[in-house]
DNA sequence: GCGCAAAGTTGCGTGCACGCAATTTTGGAC
DNA sequence: GTCCAAAATTGCGTGCACGCAACTTTGCGC
């Protein structure tokens, strides 16, 4: 937040005002019976005006419920330990549970939430590479990390027996998924 | 293709039929210059029907230099570089060099064509469980393969300095990008 | 052959993403 | 305060993806 021109803090405004509409609407009407139109209309913006803030209908409602930034990761100790922290980390947020549920319910903002995990691999890369290790190495690490954390999202979102429910604890699917690559996580340690 | 009713055969004719379409039709008027309407026509076929075959524009032309299978992977040996033989051997076609040219070139057609990688991640996922791994971590593994494999894809279609160049040999960019990764999968050796 | 259920195709309608060019807003320099 | 270049917003037009509900084809049992 360091530089905040008048500009870029109306940017950010209108930003939140289109999520929280998104959000709101979705929630009162149903996902799917909210049209961009009204989103832009209800934070007083243009239609066109949407979609140059967010890609696609979805984004925005997704948006309004997912952490911004990803914690760093930790100074010392094995990489896997302070990946596994830092994306449990990431995906532990209060989160209006209202919301959640509606989210793993709608099958376009289940995809749109998994999508989000591509969103850490660019800090993850950088994060990675000021503990030392080589920056093709590192990409393709987070790449790995951000399909795990994908794997695990899909295994956390997936319709447990007949009814719409969350089969586990997040937490514990994320760390299970990126097991499996903590032996390239570590193997990276001089 | 063991089961081959009529029914099956004539989808596997409209499909093929609506790759060479879309294929030659974007490479006479380039890529962004054809409407699904023509290819859809080109093949005898309503535009309805086109999005019953293929999910975007983009796929068609994709679908038509790209391989439809994996090779499988080799059944002893070290896991990395079975892996790394049947990836690299799926990416090892001929395919018209024009073609490619033109996937390279176009950003809705590389974005495609990246996204191919997604492909791979179930058989591999089979293949991988077939060597006696575990199923959630086979699913893991697989997912941070193709993951790799994007990052390759990406660094081949990258343009080198001012020229759209491909920078370097695609084998070695994929062998190269799971390299990292070879220490998880070694791990999962009996 | 005959008929019928399943599979595939088609047309229609709707909402959406986005390029483009015109317009409005912003904010620093003077 | 005034001015102007950069940035943001907007309207318009286009092509596209896809749900839905007819309609047509297929292929199997008889």
């Amino acid at each position: 937040m360091a530089v905040t021109s008048l500009r870029e803090r109306k940017k950010q405004a209108t930003r939140v005002a289109l999520q929280e509409a998104a959000l709101r609407l979705a929630l009162a009407k149903g996902p799917d019976n909210v049209r961009v139109d009204e989103i832009a209309d209800a934070a007083g913006v243009s239609p066109r005006t949407y979609n140059n803030y967010f890609p696609s209908r979805e984004h925005a409602i997704v948006a309004a419920v997912t952490a911004s930034r990803m914690p760093a990761l930790a100074a010392g100790g094995p990489l896997a330990a302070a990946v596994a922290d830092a994306v449990v980390g990431h995906y532990t947020e209060p989160g209006d549970p209202a919301a959640m549920l509606m989210i793993t319910t709608n099958p376009g903002l289940r995809a749109c939430y998994v999508d989000t995990a591509a969103g850490i691999e660019g800090p993850l890369t950088e994060a990675i590479v000021s503990r030392g290790v080589d920056a093709k190495t590192a990409e393709v690490l987070a790449a790995a990390i951000g399909a795990a954390a994908k794997v695990a999202l899909r295994r956390w979102l997936k319709p447990a027996g007949g009814l719409m429910m969350v089969s586990g604890s997040l937490p514990e699917l994320i760390r299970a998924a990126l097991e499996p690559l903590a032996p390239a996580l570590d193997a990276t340690a001089g």
